[in-house]
DNA sequence: CTGAAAGCGCTTACAG
DNA sequence: CTGAAAGCGCTTACAG
């Protein structure tokens, strides 16, 4: 691959100038720019991105970190896609760290990038306090949140109300006629299961039901201890009927216990989850679900982490998107 | 951060001291080695990545670029999965594009990923003769496709036996007592798609069925054409009472238009796809499927990756894997 | 308006 | 066994 010195030669002048209209410098003259850009064409020049990051961070084209927790999970697929769509369209390019939920692995991924010399992360840290997203920020690197915030820490964030969505899946299943309503949370520390939580009371607290705890049960937030809180639920003397699952793994779970059990939905026990997926229709019967703009999410914090990038000082914001109840068949009609 | 210069500085040597203690060059005296350890240490350093690659190839950090047709597409997160999970253990991190069958956008990534001097490419080729794929394997770049491989080059593939597994598919449906067998296959120019018809047709010949192309309809490869497709096929005047969706993307197209027609599974119409999904339980009723290993797919192709950079000139590799076909209940029993 | 030169953080012949 | 120096491909003050 062909060099700076390479067009500059060619173009008989020095690599300064071609920097210089490669960083589109106006100082240069309109007659030299030609020749200068003439080479570039014919070599098909393009610069090494490597080296301009070595040497400055003052480029345009951005390399950003980005920290996930599951990528299994079909809403970070979504977020993903998101920020991919949006670094693409300008110039810049994503390094995936995908943590599983594991610390350690996450402290590892943090000094990799930083070693890569990456503009900047998006995240979603593993829980309020994480203290290694923390030392990032302390640091001072350019970082945005997503899905969950930090405690004690000013950060950019971009997530949706959870309150908000859960409030208005329960009340639609209480507009059904139920009463009796489970709710499979997340992992107890994480933000978003707090929020959930609060919009499940909410519903319930405004319509005069009863907030039993023995049918609020605290999930690893996973396929499997989704599964096994539901079949719990199910065995009680007295079970729900319906339940709330508080995201897209949770909700699965639920399904294939459900399902396993030769149980009707919604005849038997109602169901609505948190997060939709696109494939909802394709479940027997369709989901009914709270959807989150993934996407959208994706984008905006991308958005957000360039700003930052561009402007560190400006003032933290925090992006809360709107959910919005998908109806379907899974809760009755 | 710390740089050489300041490790050099602290413990009392050089730079070029410092740095072959890091590549564990052993000429280095033990004694001046535990010093420069032990500054190490103190400073908390860790070498900068871009310098790195910017000044060399022989390091142990690769970066790898990963070129990937579809991010929503489960079977290609297995695929990522797999991947990051072996780049993870081998101090390597991996960039995404995600070109969504856009030969422009895998254009353009090509290009970005080879500014990022990117060690290697992994990419599942968007047809049989891509030129952007094939121009780069010419110019030397170390490669490996995944899924799909190059006509007319010799290439680094890890795939999956196709034939045989739509084989075993069929022959099941054939067993329990299906003979008019719909097939909805992927894009017209994927190797994959005549894969698997060659092993769609290979059992029906074998079992002296009638092939009739009235039943067999190509798609898209993605879901609103396999909902079409299934539509199509489930209103001719003699339709078939057994589909097989050539990949997951097809399958949960079919499904949905099979649920919105209030058809059940499998009394009214049985069905088989090609990809496995983890949540396949969550399906009512539970789909029968034909399993890739995505997971293990990723990891091949990145060991192998790993491998042909080291050595550029070993000899080209095909790693054939298995499918499995997982019986559940959409084909009947 | 343009060039010569320093420097980003490394690695690696080349001397000694 | 160790250091001084060149160089990877850029950008950017500093002169002119």
């Amino acid at each position: 691959m062909s060099s700076l010195k390479n067009v500059a030669d060619m173009a008989g002048v020095s690599v300064a100038t071609v920097s210089r209209v490669l960083n589109s410098d106006d100082v240069v003259k309109e007659d030299t720019k030609q020749k200068v850009l003439a080479a570039i064409k014919k070599l098909n020049y393009t610069p090494n991105r490597v080296a301009q990051r070595l040497r400055s961070t003052k480029t345009n084209s951005r390399i950003i970190g980005l920290l996930i927790p599951d990528i299994q999970n079909p809403f970070y697929v979504d977020v993903i896609r998101g920020i991919e769509d949006y670094a693409y369209a300008h110039n810049s390019v994503v390094i995936i760290g995908n943590f599983s939920q594991d610390e350690k692995k996450e402290k590892l991924y943090i000094d990799i990038l930083k070693s890569e010399s990456v503009d900047g992360f998006i995240v979603a840290p593993s829980n309020e306090k994480d203290v290694y997203i923390k030392a990032l920020i302390e640091d001072g690197f350019p970082i945005v949140c997503i899905d969950r915030g930090m405690k004690d820490v000013d950060v950019d964030l971009v997530k949706v109300d959870n309150q908000q969505g859960v409030f208005n899946a329960v009340q639609h299943l209480i507009g059904l006629g139920h009463t009796r309503i489970g709710h499979v949370t997340g992992k107890p520390f994480l933000p978003t299961t707090h929020e959930r939580m609060a919009g499940y009371e909410e519903a319930m607290k405004m319509y005069d039901l009863e907030i039993d705890p023995e049918i609020i049960v605290s999930s690893n937030s996973d396929y499997d201890s989704g599964a096994e809180k539901t079949a719990h639920l199910l065995e009680l003397e007295n079970p729900p009927t319906a339940i709330f699952t508080a995201n897209n793994l949770i909700t699965l779970g639920a399904l294939d216990t459900i399902n396993r059990r030769g149980l009707r939905i919604p005849e038997d026990i109602a169901i609505v989850g948190f997060d939709d997926v696109y494939w909802a229709n394709s479940l027997n019967p369709p989901l009914t679900a709270v959807r989150q703009p993934g996407f959208e999410i994706g984008r905006r914090s991308c958005e957000l982490l360039i700003q930052r990038i561009n402007k560190p000082d400006r003032s933290v914001a925090s992006i809360i998107l709107k959910t919005e109840l998908m109806i379907r068949k899974s809760c009755g009609s």
